[in-house]
DNA sequence: ATCAGAGGTATAGGGCCTCT
DNA sequence: AGAGGCCCTATACCTCTGAT
């Protein structure tokens, strides 16, 4: 008889608040030192370095050791889509300052999920890409058309090395604050890279959310017919 | 090459809180 | 009351950097 996935041991370690908003600072991709995941989860470094040595054991996130400094990032993808769902499924959290409704606002205009892009502008270039006929939605799940394939070769990316990664290649990622999915994925995170690469977007090396350049507004505007404020 | 200082992380022990 | 978990402070250890 197959075994039973324990589930508790991964849900025990996302329980504690400290623990959650470490990971869910963990969620833009980028590698972070112990210190500033403390920061983040306003506790002491010493109370942080704990948490993250729980989770690193429980192989959620991954350490790498450059120096003095210990950067601890996500160990996959998977991870990062199981707490982005997790998020989709709880309550807002309480905002009590300018600067943190600001930040939210930020955050649900366009942000990276791991390592594609998320919220409206996620959404939006999604429903763009489908409505184009590039991709083809059937069973609530993603797939690539062949004047999908022959326009992601002509935006940049190499579709016969992205197929050829182990990572799932396009699936839908539900978005927390839009509760609509956007694209996830190799795909996703290729887009990501190519939009990044034409400098689309800028992102800002502390901050999970991304500002669209005038640059970016004229090329989503031209090759995906969408106008970003 | 060696040493001291600074920055960052890990560990131990204790207080506090919650649950049974 | 006891157990378990979290967080804090104090301290030790590691690594880097700059001065000598």
């Amino acid at each position: 008889m197959p075994s039973t996935p324990d589930i508790s041991h991964v849900a025990g370690l996302l329980s504690d608040p400290s623990r959650s908003a470490m990971l869910i600072s963990l969620l833009d991709g980028r590698p972070q030192t112990a210190t500033e995941l403390a920061q983040r989860a306003k506790i002491t470094p010493q109370t942080a370095s704990l948490h993250l040595s729980k989770l690193v054991s429980g192989h959620l996130i991954s350490k790498e050791v450059q120096g003095k400094y210990h950067y601890f990032r996500l160990t996959d993808p998977n991870v990062a889509h199981a707490i982005e769902s997790l998020i989709a499924i709880s309550p807002p959290s309480k905002i009590y300052s300018l600067r943190e409704a600001d930040e939210d606002n930020a955050l649900r205009k366009a942000r990276t999920c791991y390592d594609h892009l998320a919220g409206r502008l996620g959404i939006n270039l999604a429903e763009s890409i489908v409505r184009k006929g590039y991709i083809d939605i059937s069973n609530e799940n993603y797939r690539v058309t062949d004047d999908g394939k022959e326009f992601f070769s002509d935006f940049g990316i190499d579709f016969v090395k992205l197929k050829r990664r182990r990572r799932k290649f396009i699936h839908p990622c539900l978005d927390w604050s839009e509760r609509t999915p956007h694209i996830g994925g190799a795909l996703g995170a290729a887009l990501l890279d190519r939009i990044t690469e034409l400098g689309w977007i800028d992102k800002k090396a502390s901050q999970r959310a991304v500002r669209v350049t005038e640059l970016g507004k004229e090329g989503f505007r031209n090759h995906f017919e969408l106008s970003v404020d």
